[in-house]
DNA sequence: GTTACAAGCAAGCGATCGCTTGCTTGTAAA
DNA sequence: TTTACAAGCAAGCGATCGCTTGCTTGTAAC
């Protein structure tokens, strides 16, 4: 990231609010006074309110592209590339819980430009999932299940951890993927 | 519901714009054209702007709550009463998909006093499917998976379907919860 | 025909919004 | 010592916000 320290201060500034009140329910001034100095000091940094919000959530898309591509198009089998995939999802999540929040929430704020931006990002995003999900189908490692709706359920599961993770004493990533995968791999039923 | 039928029109007419562009980035000037009708002439139905999202906060969780107590209260066996409670869940969130946005998005703006209603209704929700799947364990039926994760996956699945549900050419409620029923109970991995 | 009232209009209130402008200041290179 | 510029302040712009007020109108009961 070229991004200089200071900037990306104000970005974690800005995403910190806009999780907690959204960016509609976030004022200039509010971010200004985060920062310790006027609103219109502001704009020494960014050119527009959306301009912060933009990046925040393309920052969001980078981090989890980034994360799960090397997991695709690696050499594990399908059913470990699964549970490193969820497992670098739900720690992009933990591990950024405010910009993870804007980019899952607040993306569609942005002008259509820029949303339709990000739709690309998310769409390649999931592509990838399902890729990673189709090689394990091809190669008799996944049974049962529509590959679309398996691909739903991870990514909902991954998701919604921002509405309930609390960053302390909870379990780390990997524990949360070891915890769903068994459900997801071994199902609950008696038999 | 005792609500006249023009108060219930506002109040659809409200949850569609808040649907898609959240509360705070709702105007009461737009919600008047949509109704066609000036601004100040709303304030003869409402009392304030958080007045409608209460409603349609509270009409949420009344929705959920009313229809999973009788499932849990009933006699169906827990491989049933998951299957039905997580049909249930997702035919609220299709039904009324703006409503159900607005529950799971928008609840947090409203004030401290009623979020905190809402807040004692979501606790309550969330009770009902622990019991439910505490009665699945308890009598043998489930196996493996923490019970609160599996809370967790559930549900992360059910309320996820707002981002995706698309009205036309999309599964029945019932079919969507048979497709997340056959991993969640039998799996995918083959052995 | 009169009365009563729900429903809406026309106008605009004070507050706050995102953002701009003209100016000052601290700092570091030349 | 001078120069240059990034960074911030002070003030306030026009627009829009949620909401209020005083008044009109359609309708239905008596």
């Amino acid at each position: 990231m070229t991004t200089s320290k200071s900037k990306q201060e104000l970005y974690d500034i800005a995403g910190k609010l806009f999780s907690k009140k959204g960016y509609h329910g976030t004022t200039i001034r509010e971010i200004a006074e985060a920062r310790g100095i006027l609103s219109g000091s502001l704009y020494t940094h960014i050119s527009s309110k959306e301009d912060l919000l933009f990046h925040i959530v393309d920052d969001g898309a980078a981090a989890f592209l980034s994360a799960l591509e090397p997991i695709v198009r690696g050499q594990d089998d399908p059913k470990t590339k699964l549970k490193s995939g969820l497992a670098a999802h739900i720690r992009v999540v933990t591990t950024q819980m405010d910009a993870a929040k804007v980019f899952l929430h607040d993306w569609t704020a942005l002008g259509d430009v820029r949303r339709a931006q990000i739709q690309e990002k998310r769409d390649k995003y999931e592509a990838l999932w399902s890729d990673l999900l189709a090689e394990g189908y091809a190669k008799g490692v996944f049974r049962g299940g529509d590959p679309k709706y398996l691909r739903i359920l991870i990514l909902s599961v991954g998701n919604w951890v921002y509405e309930w993770y609390k960053t302390s004493g909870e379990l780390t990533p990997e524990g949360l993927a070891d915890e769903f995968m068994a459900i997801i791999l071994n199902g609950i039923a008696t038999f």
